[in-house]
DNA sequence: CTGAAAGCGCTTACAG
DNA sequence: CTGAAAGCGCTTACAG
């Protein structure tokens, strides 16, 4: 790695490395530089295209001007999404993203966190599992959640949509829509966003004085496989044929329960309604195309990076945590039109 | 940062920062440190929980053990699946991977390569765009291609599936479902994949006798928007009504063409037949389901960390350019079925 | 207006 | 068997 260094700069230029260094950092004024000198540091630097050694910086100041970002799943099209944003972003700033996939599991989530404490990255975007938060709270460094967050823990700054709303406005539709036996499909996480879900599911068919007793509520154990997901959706759509909606708590379970109703030889739309939590290619393409509330994706990793951003450069200390929760869209597809006939493709 | 550094234990150790050093990187036995000093300097690390400092370490070997991940669209299923696998694996020997996205632009992945170099990353995983062969040949460090490669330069490591082969196996397999008159919707693009899948494909219908005229080729610029490409799929489709089958040379276009046939109202598999190269979720879960060649996601990914990091380790210099071709697996289903009338769903 | 010097936390030739 | 010292490429208090 015989880059080209300070040195060779301050040597090319007749001036000392301080010197250099003081011009290169935009300091030269106020260290009162000749404007000649800074000048010719200036052109030089730029002739032998000089880029600064990170790795030495970053030993000298701390800083290394490199950001993790720890998602569920890189290979999720949501977190895939989310980070593709968050790299543009951080590369506007000049920042680098180093990342990682938790699979919500707890140990690797904090197996990640300690290489990129001891990779000494500047700040964190991190969707949390649960049980993170302690190890989160000891970090020293800004840090953005994202897609959920620690209700009792008041001081942290995060990026979430508003999954009641959300919810409520899913479950909705589809009364709108004339359905009248609603149930969910959710998992057993207790994990804030699956929480909250769950409630805007249960206010909207209260608000709507349908029944939300516990059989239109299937929890389902989240580690479950594809298969396994399929059968437990295809077993409870037996069990309640009285149902004549579903709301689907997540896309990956949307999709699971795309395929059970249609192994029971069920048609979406017209026997069993149906509105996803989060959209999903495979929504909008199949058919009948499916229902969902959006997530806002693009301006969630926009909004992630600049939070992180502004903690990391201005560090005026103790600024106040920083809460955005973004609403999402209603797309209104074929999967919750009962009436209609759906020409088959 | 106060972490703890080498100075720390070997104060309490009360022997030199040097012998904790030849301790810890497990040169005690080659240096003769004794056993005794050894046993309490791991001792004392493991108390304090020492870990090196990456960035000084990095400064000082010009290791850093990162490796910089350089994927067309991180939010592309294909290269999200690749990525992940690349980071887990990379984690098992101690890497951390620094990601972005080339769009498939000359320009940003000429910009991406600069940073990584700068940020002194060991190697380097590059799905390469077209004309970055003199920046990759530049490089001075490991470098290992994938998805694509550059015929012309001999000497690189690459990890790629057989396209022609790919593309061979599913144009035949539509000429033994008894389909007759295939088209091939493709890219433009002048890059080596897409060329070995057109050959492919040509290759497969001379062989069955079967025409291999310029009609049967669409060629689409690759810098369309999904409803450009949906557009002209439809039309080429109108403009040849004789077509009896469909080979889609990627994914993305396997996605559009599913909705320009749906769009002029014709029923894949008995109206038109159709097989993609790459498979995506979709092409799972559509009615009727998706034929395709798909790639070994898994073990591309593992190939690719482990061609990378056996040059990283023992950098025996001018080891022979490996050069790992993996083949593509065909996954039948109802779109290459001509005579079965599909159940709506 | 500019520079010599220390130091970030390591590794490694060199010396004893 | 062990340690003092130099150096990787920067930044920054301090001095003049």
């Amino acid at each position: 790695m015989k880059g080209i260094s300070i040195k060779d700069i301050a040597q090319e230029a007749g001036v000392s490395p301080t010197t250099v260094s003081f011009v290169l950092n935009g300091k030269g004024k106020e260290k009162r530089i000749s404007e000649q000198v800074s000048k010719r540091i200036l052109k030089i630097a730029g002739k032998l295209k000089y880029k600064p050694n990170q790795l030495a910086r970053g030993l000298r100041t701390g800083k290394t001007k490199t950001i993790g970002l720890i998602v569920e799943d890189i290979a999720n099209i949501f977190f895939a999404n989310v980070a593709k944003v968050v790299e543009d972003e951080a590369d506007k700033f000049g920042y680098k993203v180093l990342f990682g996939s938790t699979e919500d599991n707890e140990e690797k989530a904090k197996g990640l966190l300690e290489v990129l404490r001891y990779r000494q990255v500047d700040g964190y975007i991190i969707t949390p599992t649960l049980n993170l938060d302690k190890e989160i709270a000891a970090l020293q460094k800004p840090v953005v959640l994202m897609d959920r967050y620690f209700p009792n823990i008041a001081d942290s700054n995060y990026v979430v949509v508003d999954n009641f709303q959300g919810a409520y406005t899913a479950v909705s539709h589809l009364v709108e829509q004339g359905y009248k036996k609603i149930g969910i499909i959710t998992t057993t996480s207790a994990q804030i966003q699956m929480q909250q879900r769950l409630d805007g599911f249960v206010d909207a068919l209260k608000k709507h004085d349908l029944p939300a007793d516990k059989n239109v509520i299937k929890r389902l154990p989240f580690d479950l496989d594809r298969a396994g997901f399929i059968q437990e959706i295809t077993q409870y759509l037996q069990q309640n044929k009285d149902l004549d909606a579903l709301f689907f708590a997540t896309n990956y379970l949307g999709i699971c329960g795309i395929e059970s109703i249609r192994s029971i030889g069920l048609h979406i739309g017209t026997d069993i309604g149906m509105v996803s939590f989060d959209d999903h290619d495979i929504f909008r393409l199949h058919s009948p195309s499916i229902t969902c509330v959006a997530q806002p994706v693009e301006e969630i990793g926009r909004r992630l990076i600049h939070m992180l951003i502004a903690e990391l450069e201005h560090s005026t200390e103790a600024s106040a945590p920083q809460h955005v929760v973004l609403s999402l869209e209603l797309r209104k597809r074929e999967s919750s039109i009962p009436a209609v006939h759906h020409v088959n493709v």
